[in-house]
DNA sequence: AAAACGGGGGC
DNA sequence: GCCCCAGTTTT
C-alpha cells in the first residue's frame, strides 16, 4: 500500500481546505460537540455566534442553558447539546484550570465527548497524532479498499496500520471535505474524482454506473 | 442492539 | 413529504 501516501498527496492538492480553522482547543471541542449529526455550515454559523458572546470556558459556565440553546438552536439536539456544553465548560474551568486536557482518557470523561470528538480535538486542537473516524472517513476508507470494516473502531485500528503517521492528524479534515465535495454517500462524483484510478469502488462500478 | 434527541436541506 | 446529516447517551 505505498499508494496511500500518493493518494493523500493528490487529495491535499485537490480538495478544498476545511473551513473551520480555529486552533483554540476549547473552541474546537465545543464546535465539534455542536457538529454532531449536524451539517457543518450550520455548525460554523452557530459556533461563531456562541463564541462571540461566550468565548471562554468561564463565560459558558456562567451562561444559562436556555441562552446557549437559543444560540445553537438551528444545529438541532439543542437542549441536549446546551446542557453538555455548559457542563463541559464548568468541568474545564473548575477541574482543568480553564485548559482543555490534551489526553484521550480525560477527554472521554467529558459529557458529549465520544471517540470521534476526542480524536478531532487531539488532532485539530493539539496537533497530536490521532485518527478521528467519522462516517466520511469510514465510508471512504472502505470504498477505496484501504480497509474492509464494519465499525469505526475497527476502521481506526486498521487505518493506523496503513496510513503514515505524519498524516494521522489531517486525514479526518481531508476526507471529510473530500466526502462532501466528491465522494458523497450517495451518487459520488466518480467522473471528476482525482483518485478514481486507485479506488476499489470505482473499479467495481466502472461499467455499470456513472451517476 | 435499538431508541432517542432535532432543525435544516436535498430531492 | 420523506430521508439523511462532523454522534453520544440512555434504555
Amino acid at each position: 500500500m505505498q499508494n496511500v501516501e500518493k493518494i493523500i498527496e493528490i487529495l491535499k492538492k485537490t480538495v478544498p481546505e476545511h473551513p473551520y480553522r480555529s486552533h483554540n482547543p476549547f473552541h474546537i471541542l465545543i464546535a465539534t460537540i455542536i457538529s454532531q449529526r449536524t451539517k457543518d455550515e450550520v455548525t460554523y454559523t452557530v459556533a461563531n455566534k456562541l463564541f462571540a458572546k461566550f468565548p471562554r470556558p468561564k463565560d459558558l459556565k456562567n451562561a444559562s442553558e436556555e441562552e446557549i440553546a437559543k444560540l445553537i438552536y438551528p444545529a438541532g439536539f439543542y437542549r441536549q447539546k446546551a446542557k453538555k456544553i455548559k457542563e463541559v465548560a464548568r468541568i474545564i474551568d473548575e477541574e482543568y484550570e480553564g485548559k482543555v486536557p490534551g489526553d484521550i482518557d480525560e477527554l472521554l470523561k467529558l459529557p458529549g465527548v465520544g471517540r470521534k470528538t476526542a480524536n478531532i480535538v487531539l488532532a485539530r486542537g493539539f496537533g497530536k497524532k490521532a485518527i478521528a473516524v467519522d462516517v466520511h472517513v469510514h465510508r471512504i476508507s472502505n470504498r477505496l479498499g484501504w480497509v474492509h470494516t464494519r465499525t469505526p473502531e475497527e476502521t481506526e485500528r486498521e487505518l493506523m496500520k496503513i496510513i503514515p503517521k505524519k498524516y494521522w492528524g489531517e486525514i479526518n479534515s481531508l476526507l471529510v471535505m473530500f466526502g462532501r465535495t466528491i465522494c458523497r454517500p450517495v451518487k459520488p462524483k466518480c467522473e471528476i474524482c482525482p483518485i478514481k484510478e486507485y479506488c476499489e469502488y470505482y473499479r467495481s462500478h466502472a461499467n455499470s454506473q456513472s451517476s
